[in-house]
RNA sequence: GCGGUUGUGGUGGAAUUGGCAGACACGCUGGUCUUAGGAGCCAGUACUUCGGUAUGCGGGUUCGAGUCCCGCCAACCGCACCA
């Protein structure tokens, strides 16, 4: 047996490629697990510490649940379109394909050092023709049902990567790339309808095992809001505002109306005397970014119109104003403002000297002071006079709703995503433009629309595929007059929104999937990866799987049935790390010097899977001298050899062992891998000690073979070695996973706490079949207790079976 | 502002449903074996005035609270003029 090395990694590794040892039977077993990590962006540094932990251990619950007897399936690919390679082409000139590729072809050699039981038949990569081509297919199926539209609106451009961004990707105004503030622009982009989903897709959020802080996370993002609309009409004009609030009740103290300057209303409520005003007031905000807008929340700024609405029930005529608090693509982008009620509406009003009508009490009816934004009683409402505000909402709806004025509306804050990118590194839009026909989607026959190479990628600020003319012109499939292709493309999400249905039959040339592969192997069992795509990448692919299903590829209703999002691991000096700070740690420095088996196991042991931690060298070490020890166990044990005596069980080491595959099983599973190689290293500790008294080897063979099998999910190469050196010719990956026997946790005599008022005294011995009372006996028997219980009464002894005794005393 | 997470020894971190707080390690101390040891083995290691006190702080429920409830504090995360 060698002692464990990087040589004994590459050793196994070979002969795993060479047995084909990883690849997934892909029958129709029903014991299936689909493992899945997210994929890796093809980054031009090394595998980093992130990747290590990210792959490695979900790897170990891979293996066990393949020892457990399923059929793994646990794929990796590449996520290789995107900004980051067209941004490193911009500055140093080479070509995103060719920087892609060649990272690629080093992450591969990389990802297969770790040992990862990867099926890399089913590897595939979002940048060749043979994936895209079906994620323009998947844009093709959305636009015929309707799922993919074209629009003029508002976006989020961000003006450093020279391209727009979706909702999700510039949160808070900042570029999620590059950190800039995010510019509004009105551009015609394309858009698929996530808002279709909203519902649904709050409605599937409790059923899924994904973390709960995730879930919060989406459920906030989609932010439902339930309201109702009012519809206004607009003195002298043919002209209906509809506006959405969740406060209907104070419809009574309307004191004006406020219009976003974006709206769709906006134009037609100016007359001719607000007209430039309003145009200076319009610039204005359009100018201004995201942060500037919503940093000075304090500060309202606003313009009148000119215009009047009509109160729906009173008639009474209000005035209609811009005003750049009010979000354009919220609702319908028009409010009703209540300043008594609403503190923003108080603040413009006090700034603009609107009038103040008070409408809501408190609940006891009482008066309170103003802005109340709580709910309460109605006052000055005429007939809606002395109702809660919940029969007020109601009763106004109805009102309204027998007017032909108002109706009960839930609203999202989710928008519809969008997906135009003008830049180059990514997958076209499918879709071509005739003079004549408009708007032609690509015939499926004609997919993959190819990506050129010649390209000058450089930013001018239009999409780079536009001044590629052999691109640009094509055939119109309809009327076969020349037309132009659309230029940009698509946003790097919508590729990895499927990628995990292509995994199953990745290169297959007639079909994004395998409908039988995709059903037998969907929905993932166990999803790994980044909180940070919580509401992007997550929502997206949930949405997409969802879309397909009701577009007729019915695989379920979500893709992910449980999710685990690794922590992150710190520099030693417990910051993040990052090359400016310099404490970064290099995996490929440790993995040559201990071996993967070693960093992979400090990684398990080290820290909690889903808080992550400081890193520390020390920690490493005590692995290693971990090693050192069960390695020179399993030598001595097979330089001893002799195993015909008969096997006579250690009735210690049986309880260690069983306790320990117990916990292991049940940690493993959990994701709890610091406490699995806790106990692991409680079994070699105990069978060294074994060892080194009297012992039967024929006897601590079975347990040293089970070492080797509980250990090998985190140290695969190694237990490999030992495995052989036992004398097998066979893969560990192949056994089957250790069950443990209840009978040896049970011991003879048990030990109880004894506790007066629930504090410990003392323990006491008991055989373990003692009854409650023969347990009380015992424990007042013993000479500290009868102490404390010396001169007082027991009013109660509380008896927790194998865990304490309670004496209650007076 | 709204929503959420976290807070345990010198350190990393344990503690299924409330039931012996600090598993397992690191570090430190002592012993042992060694020509030697950054190795192995054994023991100790929260604080303590030895009665007790301890899981960010203050209350509460309970025979019993790190765990449940209420109120604070701190750090971090998500959303944020969403009507």
């Amino acid at each position: 047996m060698k002692p464990y090395s990087q040589k004994v990694d590459q050793k196994w590794q070979a002969r795993w490629d060479a047995a084909g040892l990883f690849r997934t039977r892909m029958g129709a077993d029903d014991k299936k697990i689909y493992l899945l990590e997210m994929f890796s962006y093809p980054s031009a540094s090394k595998l980093h510490l992130g990747h290590w932990w990210n792959y490695s251990l979900p790897d170990s619950w891979g293996r066990m649940k393949h020892m457990q007897g399923y059929d793994v399936f646990h794929p990796m690919g590449f996520d290789a379109f995107g900004l980051p390679a067209e941004n490193f082409a911009i500055r140093s000139g080479i070509h995103p394909k060719d920087s892609t590729e060649a990272n690629i072809t080093t992450m591969e050699q990389q990802l297969r050092g770790i040992g990862c039981t990867y099926d890399w038949d089913t590897e595939l990569t979002t940048c060749s023709p043979e994936y895209y081509k079906w994620t323009q297919w998947l844009f093709l199926q959305l636009y015929k049902h309707g799922l993919a539209y074209r629009k003029e609106a508002p976006v989020n451009w961000c003006d450093s990567c020279k391209t727009v961004l979706a909702n999700e990707q510039a949160s808070g105004g900042i570029c999620e790339r590059c950190g800039n503030e995010v510019l509004r622009k009105s551009m015609t982009q394309w858009f698929f309808k996530i808002t279709d989903y909203a519902q649904e897709l709050l409605d599937g959020l409790p059923a899924l095992d994904w973390p709960e802080k995730t879930k919060r996370i989406q459920e906030n993002w989609i932010g439902r809001s339930a309201g109702a609309e009012v519809t206004f009409d607009v003195v002298d004009k043919d002209l209906k505002i509809t506006v959405f609030t969740s406060r209907v009740d104070t419809l009574m103290g309307l004191s004006y109306m406020v219009l976003a300057p974006e709206s769709a209303y906006t134009q037609a409520v100016i007359t001719p005397e607000y007209a430039d005003a309003c145009a200076a007031y319009i610039q204005e905000s359009a100018r201004k970014s995201e942060i500037e807008r919503t940093g000075t929340a304090d500060e309202k700024t606003g313009v009148f119109t000119g215009s009047y609405a009509v109160h729906p029930l009173t008639g009474q005529q209000v005035p209609i104003w811009l005003a750049d608090y009010v979000i354009a693509t919220y609702g319908t982008g028009a409010v009703m403002a209540v300043p008594a009620h609403d503190e923003r509406d108080w603040l413009f009003a006090n700034k603009y000297d609107l009038p103040i009508l008070e409408v809501i009490a408190d609940k006891a009816g009482e008066r309170q002071p103003l802005p109340y934004c709580e709910h309460g009683t109605l006052v000055n409402s005429g007939k809606y006079d002395g109702l809660t505000t919940a029969e007020a909402k109601k009763a106004l709806v109805a009102d309204l709703a027998q007017l032909g004025r108002g109706n009960e509306k839930i609203n999202y804050r989710l928008r519809d995503w969008s997906v135009s990118r003008q830049r180059y590194w990514g997958a076209p839009i499918p879709i071509l433009y005739c003079p004549d026909c408009g708007a032609v989607p690509v015939p499926e026959r004609d997919l993959p629309v190819e990506l050129p190479y010649d390209v000058e990628f450089r930013p001018n600020g239009q999409s780079p595929l536009a001044s590629h003319a052999g691109f640009r012109a094509c055939t119109c499939p309809q009327c076969g007059k020349p037309a132009q292709r659309e230029v940009d493309t698509m946003d790097t999400f919508v590729c990895s929104s499927w990628y995990y249905l292509r995994y199953p039959d990745a290169h297959n040339a007639a079909a994004p999937w395998d409908a039988e592969k995709a059903k037998h192997f969907m929905p993932v069992d166990k999803y790994v990866g980044g909180v940070e795509h919580a509401a992007m990448h997550l929502l997206y692919a949930r949405f997409i799987y969802k879309a397909l299903r009701d577009m007729g590829f019915a695989f379920g209703d979500e893709p992910f049935q449980s999710l685990v999002h690794q922590g992150v691991i710190l520099g030693s000096d417990g910051f993040k790390m990052s090359k400016t700070r310099g404490n970064t740690v290099a995996p490929d420095d440790y993995v040559q010097k201990y071996g993967s088996d070693v960093f992979r196991l400090y990684l398990a042991f080290g820290f909690s899977y889903v808080d992550g931690g400081p890193w520390k060298d020390e920690g490493l070490l005590a692995i290693a001298r971990f090693f050192a020890k069960f390695q020179t166990v399993v030598e001595t044990f097979i330089e001893e050899g002799n195993e015909t005596a008969p096997a006579q069980e250690d009735k210690e080491l049986e309880y260690v062992r069983h306790n320990t595959i117990k916990s292991v099983t049940a940690d493993i599973e959990r994701f709890q891998f610091n406490t699995a190689v806790a106990r692991l290293m409680e079994l070699v500790t105990a069978i060294g000690k074994t060892q080194r008294s009297g012992h039967s080897q024929a006897y601590l063979r079975g347990v040293i073979e089970d070492f080797v099998r509980l250990v090998s999910p985190f140290a695969p190469h190694c237990a490999d070695e030992m495995w052989e050196a036992l004398g097998h010719s066979d893969f560990v990956y192949q056994q089957a996973w250790p069950v443990f026997d209840e009978k040896k946790l049970q011991l003879d005599t048990i030990e109880l706490a004894v506790q007066v008022n629930g504090k410990l005294r003392d323990v006491v011995q008991v055989p373990a079949t003692a009854s409650q009372d023969e347990i009380k006996a015992a424990a007042q028997a013993l000479p500290k207790i009868a102490e404390s219980l010396a001169g007082k009464s027991i009013k109660k002894a509380i008896v927790v079976p194998g865990r304490l005794v309670n004496f209650v005393v007076g």
